[in-house]
DNA sequence: AAAATAATGTGATAAATTTGACAATGTAAA
DNA sequence: TTTACATTGTCAAATTTATCACATTATTTT
């Protein structure tokens, strides 16, 4: 296996393959080539290649790649053959909608735990799962490991949040929140800067207009 | 006004560079040199120079920027000097947590309605804003221009939507479905692939532990 | 079974992006 | 007013990322 640094612009197109290659599945398309893969999915077929070589050699010269393989690789590659124990914190608005989001549930990712400041919010059962308060949060990573944290507090809260995330052990946080959060090396933090993105939007309309 | 293209890579910097901006001033900071930002920001100082050089010479030699002018030159590049009027599409979780978000209001987005197709919550109001039937987008559009479309549908709906949108004269979609749409050349479309994110993060998970 | 065809894997090339270096030019101090 | 200092704007180099081109190796057809 392939263990040289894979760079980022890879990384972030994995999940796009991941997806495409379900929906192929879904079609009853067993095979394809990275011409015609390349042709729904819009990065080039050389790309597309080079991408999957970083990890090692999927396909089948004169063939192409079996679609339900390498599917599976992907996953493999991104983790997906294992749960993984997520919990909100921050039962606001957008805390509230993941927590009804049953998609993510699919890829493996269970949410075992809602935690809030707000007294107003906990005890309220969302999606069968309980708002706890946010002080229970270290005892209740005795009990559960968690795996994932998703930050749905108000910027303010964030990096107090963080911090207590990584002192109940939690190695991956998903931040929702906008702000840099400042977390050790060995913790993930991927970031879904909303209003960032739609300023980018903005950006491209007053440009074209 | 330089008008070389401008990389994506650095568009998707110019909101960080306005949140932090932002941030400055609200703890009173005058003026600041590249280097002192690029302490704060995690750029290069070279990278921030460059970066703002791409859209004329804002700072001032042997002085640095002044914080205030330098955010408002940001946001005329983003297009923060207008309001812009915003639909809902899909008063599902997602959407109505994003109808409920107060903070776009500041940046001068403001939400003018909510459309969803089914009858149960079309009627409803979701922070002032009435949930319209989403045939009557069109007519709606007539009575008021509609600058940007959010798409907080299920990814099956969301092509559909983005076409009805894109007939009613919209140019800018939001998009939070996990579809790639496929809109004319003059709409910008902007996707919050949120799977797709959460898969980076087990990614890293997976290869750290 | 041989020839024609298809499509990967990969090394080389090109393009894009980031970083480094410094002259030019301003500010601040003496 | 002159000198010392700070910091931008920008060109050049280095690095990273994407594309091209093709030899290699499999499949399919005749």
């Amino acid at each position: 296996m392939a263990n040289a640094k894979i760079s980022m612009a890879v990384i972030r197109r994995l999940p796009k393959y991941h997806r495409y290659l379900r929906e192929l599945m879904d079609r009853d398309i067993k095979r394809i080539s990275s011409k015609e893969l390349s042709d729904i999915i819009g990065f080039t077929a050389s790309q597309i290649r080079q991408d999957l070589n970083n990890f090692g050699g999927f396909g089948q010269q004169g063939f192409g790649y079996v679609v339900e393989d390498l599917y599976n690789e992907i996953g493999k590659i991104l983790g997906l053959t294992k749960d993984y124990n997520t919990v909100i914190v921050g039962a606001g608005n957008l805390g509230q909608a993941l927590a009804k989001y049953s998609s993510f549930g699919k890829f493996g990712f269970n949410l075992v735990g809602i935690f809030d400041a707000n007294p107003k919010v906990v005890g309220l059962r969302i999606n069968d799962v309980e708002v706890m308060d946010i002080d229970c949060l270290q005892e209740f990573s005795k009990t559960q490991p968690i795996d994932i944290g998703y930050i749905c507090t108000s910027r303010a809260g964030a990096q107090e949040v963080a911090d207590a995330l990584v002192n109940s052990g939690v190695k991956a946080i998903w931040n929702f929140a906008p702000v840099d959060l400042k977390v050790e090396d060995d913790v993930v933090v991927e970031n879904v800067h909303l209003i960032d993105n739609l300023l980018t939007l903005t950006y491209f309309l007053k440009g074209e207009e």
